[in-house]
DNA sequence: GACATAAAATACCGGATAGTATAAAAATGA
DNA sequence: TCATTTTTATACTATCCGGTATTTTATGTC
């Protein structure tokens, strides 16, 4: 299907586009905090009216969720791939680490961490989806450490998924730290140092 | 000086007790979150109304100051305590590990580290006292490591400021999970981890 | 051109916020 | 008793918030 059918254009024709929108509120959110951020403040860098906004999206939940969905397809899913990419632990370490401690992306923090960390001021839809986010996270840093145990190489004494919450903990702090401006090398040391734990000799 | 001097008491005789207001103020910032609690939620949990308050504390930014002053003294200065105490690395390691896993006081986490992630909501003087007690507090963790280092007990190719700040942070993790509910157990588990790098054999 | 439709723009609502002006109350000193 | 002093209590301001009712504008259809 095309956009041909989008309709048959009655009326006044829209000039309010939903993609830039939920780009300028996501981008928004994001470097600075989603607390902070106001619809007021959204529409007028925007460029929109509120009413069309909430037509658009419903709610401030509707529209943080939104943000949130599209900051998880185009940002989060990286984070994925690395984890599934099967290289080995050492090496998915080091890829990790390098997308924390210096990915240009990162230098503002991350907006899941963010509204991870501020999860009570969120509104349902958006808090609901942080937890499906956060619970698929830890999944993945299981799947992949379950798959370095099986191959031999892991430290004795530590479940796999008390180590999957340490990993995305340690992960989730470094990211944190980038927003607040710490020195990439200094995190990167940091992160390396915790993250040694999974190979030692 | 008794409180003998403290004036003729001309006028009518002041009803608010200040340090009954700051310990209302204190738990409140503490238990749920400093951002989260308005002056006139304060005023009506202290029983006490508006302007006494701000004739007391000048500004929010005064109140939440003395609170955070309030909790340095009858909270934070344990932690230096531990660390001033001159037991040994593991001993010392140990009693903080204890501290911010199992510690009924940090159940609902710490005030300074909740004003410390906020601190841009924070008024120009409370924001200089975070940032004040952050300095003291990775000092004392710099001198405590150096005191360990210079007794030998040290790992190869780590800087002592490196470790103050992650050593640092790594509590603050800790208690930090403590106020969204956490596991204590698996708290601890992940605490142990991260500072077993101090005590590798 | 008249009409229906859908979007946009403006102005508004109720509630919460930090902070304050003003008046009432309770004590002392004369 | 009356004035003075200090604190309390009430009521208010200005601003921002999320959300919405109302009006205006731009289109397609007849």
């Amino acid at each position: 299907m095309s956009d041909a059918d989008k309709g048959p254009a009655r009326g006044r024709p829209r000039t309010m586009n939903a993609e830039q929108v939920l780009d300028v509120a996501m981008t928004a959110y994001w470097h600075s905090d989603p607390a902070d951020v106001s619809v007021n403040a959204i529409c007028q860098m925007a460029g929109i009216s509120k009413p069309s906004l909430y037509r658009e999206f419903g709610s401030e939940d509707g529209l943080s969720r939104a943000a949130l969905d599209r900051y998880a397809d185009q940002v989060l899913s990286e984070m994925f791939v690395i984890l599934h990419a099967g290289a080995g632990l050492r090496q998915t370490l080091a890829t990790l680490i390098d997308f924390a401690s210096d990915d240009p992306r990162m230098e503002t923090g991350c907006l899941f961490y963010k509204m991870r960390a501020g999860k009570h001021r969120l509104g349902t839809d958006t808090r609901a989806r942080v937890e499906e986010i956060d619970a698929a996270g830890q999944a993945a840093y299981a799947a992949f450490l379950q798959a370095a145990r099986d191959a031999g190489d892991w430290p004795d004494g530590l479940s796999v998924e008390a180590g999957a919450k340490y990993l995305g903990e340690q992960i989730a702090l470094a990211i944190t730290q980038r927003a607040s401006g710490e020195d990439p090398a200094r995190i990167r040391e940091m992160l390396t140092l915790a993250l040694s734990v999974f190979t030692r000799p």
